[in-house]
DNA sequence: CCCCGATGACTGACTATACAGTCAGTGTAC
DNA sequence: GTACACTGACTGTATAGTCAGTCATCGGGG
């Protein structure tokens, strides 16, 4: 009982090392070359194990896939969080997440491939549920946006506006950016496209 | 020689007439399946081909996906600038293009969804150049938004501000709502979204 | 302290399948 | 009878997933 929550056992940590070397593989591999062009024999040599391996503590090559996106999500997403407990105005926790989003997909140029370019390409799975699953992971991180765009109208910094529509606005005008930076195509610094970003939605947005 | 601009021989129609079969066909294919997913063979059949007929029109699979693609871009292209000419300000101008685009988009989800969650993401061509000719035709577009930028900061109907990077996040909320709508997410008449954007947008890009 | 058998993590050759692209043959129109 | 658009069975290749076998580690008995 207490086992399972407190003690690692050998067994568990050697899972653990291999279950992070081929994820942080797989992100790598996946981003390079997209999900259908990426081999499972691609991933397994970038980990060091041979293809078996994989299949050891995967599924499938999806199974690979998702694990590899649910992590990254969720580690943004735990990012986001704490910048935003960080932040007190609805003003500046605006600019901490546009800031803490840049700054993750910059810092993890193949996740963002794979979270964005990938995303909603997958083909449906066969039991169905899975781009569900994956819309909702979406969905998730504009509602951070929207539940600020909420309390700014709330406490009358931000004018009524239809908060979800304008929370997907600005998950996309960041992830546009997102998108020219990883590309190459800006040379900014990363606070320039913060706060190019939030000028530009401030103004569209900001009470009065 | 005055034949091959102006004479269409038998041959010439009985061309049109499957390409223009194979390619509508493979939009809806693509659309669904996604270029990996969806087989020639599938391409045919939607057609009301056989496989090898798809072969004696295109050179192979990607070409027929990048012939869809094309076609749809001009397409959407040309509308586009037919919407424009009918504006005159800045302001018309703007709104005439969101306008233009989410209709088109509505009205052509299968090319939407190539358009956007394929794009990017097809393996870097082995002669290198296919990914740089997507790039091209996708900062096109956004040219279009940027030329009305800077010509609405000419005439001081919009403040100074980096014309590119606006005009990408400009096409990307457009991008966003059309993702949007074609999820099936929003309710509202495109009207309503346009109305939105172009609010957002103008109030963030104003002069004053 | 050493040997030896058991355990299980790991391997990679192999199988089954799917599919892009080919081409010899068919049928129709003139 | 000939030209040629069209067909679809066939080929070659790529690769997801499998599984019989290897080897390193460890624990217990001599």
């Amino acid at each position: 009982m207490t086992m399972t929550t407190e003690i690692k056992t050998k067994k568990d940590v050697v899972t653990e090392f291999r279950t992070s070397g081929i994820l942080e593989a797989a992100r790598k591999v996946f981003a390079k070359k997209g999900f259908h062009e990426a081999t499972v024999d691609d991933i397994a040599e970038a980990a060091g194990v041979a293809k078996g391996t994989v299949y050891l503590y995967y599924e499938s090559k999806r199974d690979v896939y998702f694990a590899a996106l649910k992590f990254g999500i969720g580690q943004m997403y735990s990012l986001l969080l704490d910048e935003l407990h960080k932040a007190t105005t609805p003003e500046e926790k605006l600019k901490a997440l546009i800031a803490a989003k840049l700054a993750y997909f910059d810092e993890n140029r193949d996740f963002f491939k794979i979270y964005y370019s990938e995303l909603g390409n997958i083909p449906t799975a066969h039991p169905a549920g899975i781009d569900n699953e994956f819309q909702a992971l979406y969905q998730e991180q504009a509602r951070l946006v929207e539940a600020i765009l909420k309390e700014g109208a709330r406490k009358k910094a931000i004018r009524s506006l239809r908060t979800e529509q304008t929370a997907f606005a600005i998950s996309d005008i960041i992830r546009g950016v997102g998108t020219h930076r990883i590309l190459g195509w800006s040379k900014s610094k990363i606070s320039q496209d913060v706060d190019f970003i939030f000028d530009l939605v401030w103004k569209g947005i900001a009470a009065q």
